[in-house]
DNA sequence: TTTCTGTATACTGTATACAGTATGCGAAAA
DNA sequence: TTTTCGCATACTGTATACAGTATACAGAAA
């Protein structure tokens, strides 16, 4: 007799609730002009305010949501300083999972990781939030296979407060399909095995990034 | 007439309690063997349990409490893969911190960091907790004073994990008083203004202690 | 009109009540 | 004795109730 075994995954209304806000906010669902109040969600929702209660306050904790003057919550707006300390935390985290990357320079991983690219890199849609997915998954899959946790949660950590405006994303005036592409580059750089180089070549993608963003804002 | 302003500034329960708890990890007050029970605590600071909950979960999804099987909330405990883990991930956050510095390379910058390091370095005192406060205390300053709040967001979040078992502190076993006194070093690399050597000198200096938190854990 | 003030409303934070589930212990069976 | 089973208990997750506070609006005063 081999029963399965059924794992207990304490899966609480709230985790429930915190997914569909998270994807409600990817998709767009909720714009940011909408006002999120607890009553309301638990009544859309059919169960009581404390789960909902629950949701809200971690994602307002992890920066997506801010509560607003007039009660409830709205979609967190950075400023464009913001902008750029975002950008330089992910540079720290994406810095070092190349250095940790290039120093294993494990063939194994390195073709996992263009296997990747190569699949995301040929997305055929012109919507910016398809190009920020495809670019999300590229740069996790980077984190993803250092195996480590604590920069993977920081990464997403990073990502999620971005989802509400696509940052990272090209964005509308700069041309989207050239924003993919230079992935394979930095695969490259990992490649070489050298640590210093990999995590330069990295940095200096996201500050690139940072810089078409800037020219975004200040042209839309 | 010139009131002065009253800050809304909503400190809910909840706050207050996540920083007693923290607190008293902190110190030791709350112990690796202790539950910690929604209505216990609830008891002994006299409100309900909701608040209470309200920063268990939180401190539970910061990593620094885990659910008991048995029930309650117990402090949360490493492998020795996860502290290498979190290593990495601290090598992360203070290697950027340090590119920036070095980058800035800000002389009023430095003479501040130089300050904390002096005064922090002649602690009297052979207590762990205080060697980790004290070593807690100058690698803050050098992040706090990059001017990102997310790095140092994630600096708190990376420390805050290491408080219950002064994880970062040298270990029983080590030598206590050499333990701090190399962080000068850190600070003459940012001195140099140049990025890539700040960044191998903090993570050199980060590696060390890895290597001798091993030893520590191994003799211990 | 514009400005002020009182009141209704909206929404939150906290307390409490309720129900389900897992754990541990004691009694019955082997 | 040892093992198995049922029951009490402990503790959680969720729902609901309550009270306070801030916002908005309407009516009064200027």
């Amino acid at each position: 007799m081999a029963l399965q075994v059924i794992k207990p995954e304490r899966r609480r209304l709230a985790d429930e609730v915190y997914d569909q806000l998270l994807e409600a906010i990817t998709t767009g669902e909720i714009r940011p002009d909408d006002r999120l109040v607890q009553e309301k969600l638990a009544a859309e929702m059919q169960i009581s305010r404390t789960p909902i209660r629950e949701a809200l306050l971690r994602l307002e904790q992890e920066g997506v949501l801010a509560t607003s003057p007039r009660g409830g919550f709205v979609l967190y707006r950075m400023s464009e300083g913001e902008v750029k300390e975002l950008y330089q935390a992910r540079a720290a985290i994406e810095g070092q999972a190349a250095r940790i990357l290039a120093h294993h320079n494990d063939p194994q991983v390195n073709a996992m990781i263009r296997q990747t690219i190569e699949t995301e890199e040929n997305i055929s849609s012109d919507a910016v939030r398809d190009y920020f997915e495809a670019n999300r998954k590229i740069h996790r899959r980077f984190v993803e296979l250092v195996n480590n946790r604590y920069l993977l949660e920081m990464f997403d950590s990073i990502w999620n407060r971005a989802v509400s405006f696509q940052l990272f994303a090209a964005i509308e005036n700069a041309d989207l399909s050239k924003s993919l592409g230079d992935h394979m580059a930095l695969l490259e750089a990992i490649e070489t095995g050298d640590k210093g180089h990999a995590l330069e070549v990295f940095t200096t993608h996201i500050q690139a990034g940072f810089e078409l963003q800037l020219e975004g804002l200040a042209g839309g």
